[in-house]
DNA sequence: CTAAGGTCTGTAGTACATACAGGCTCAAGG
DNA sequence: CCTTGAGCCTGTATGTACTACAGACCTTAG
């Protein structure tokens, strides 16, 4: 029975980095900030994570892909420490993260309709008149 | 005839965030990068502005409003600087642009996706169950 | 034993501003 | 004439989220 249930061996700084996909100094970085604990340390100085340091940073890199910003995140993060967060906290900072992100569509969207509209004017050709600059010009 | 013909009176930094929106210390900024010139200076060493500068920072205002980057500005303004450019040349840098700003478009509808299917799924109770968290937490 | 590669630290650089400190100048009011 | 306040000057610090590099140390394989 026991076999295969042996704590997982630790890994150091770079194993973190490849089985997250997270960058290297990203990982140092994110520790100096603190959404990610000081790590114990090996006799040589080395730091040692294990499983547990390999799914919070997860946590993070995917929350991070999503748009929440690190201070989100922290908030996040302090959420599921404490143990104590209810489905409705959680739900207050993604929803208000939600009308962020529609925020930035609709405003890229007002971008890229003016943009593409000057581009359907341009004729292509090699004279110095030019739409896109007259719009910026006035 | 002659009358009202007079060169405009020249504006300090104040006058010219207050003419364009722009934020008076952004204005230094312009200039330290290179995107607006050094200005003249009065005997009392103010920066002093005439319309030109007007029309080059509105340029730079609206070109950001559009989600061209500074350096983007840069290539743009050296186009309308050397006076030879072509409608080409203008349509391929926004062009590129216009791309820019769709995958950005796409990316974040991806989000609002995941987002607000995992929001959909929240029921709002005081159990520290989650299903936004269990997404981020695996 | 040596060379290569991983890790350690602190620090600088990226983009795009914004803000503040400490000092100078100018115009108006008492 | 002097003071007061507004505006301007400079250089530097802050914020976000990283990334990168230098110089030193440790470890492992040949």
């Amino acid at each position: 029975m026991g076999i295969g249930h042996a704590s997982v061996k630790p890994m150091q700084r770079g194993a973190l980095a490849r089985a997250t996909g997270c960058n290297l100094e990203t990982i140092r970085y994110y520790e100096t900030i603190g959404v990610m604990p000081d790590p114990p340390r090996d006799p040589n100085g080395y730091r040692s994570y294990g499983e547990d340091h390999v799914s919070r940073l997860r946590f993070i890199t995917r929350a991070r892909a999503l748009g929440f910003s690190l201070d989100e995140i922290k908030g996040l993060l302090s959420l599921v420490d404490s143990h104590s967060q209810t489905c409705t906290e959680v739900e207050g900072v993604a929803a208000a993260h939600l009308r962020d992100v529609r925020d930035k569509i609709a405003n890229l969207r007002r971008i890229e309709k003016a943009l593409s509209a000057t581009l359907a004017q341009c004729s292509g050709s090699n004279v110095p008149a030019c739409p896109i600059l007259d719009v910026l010009l006035d």
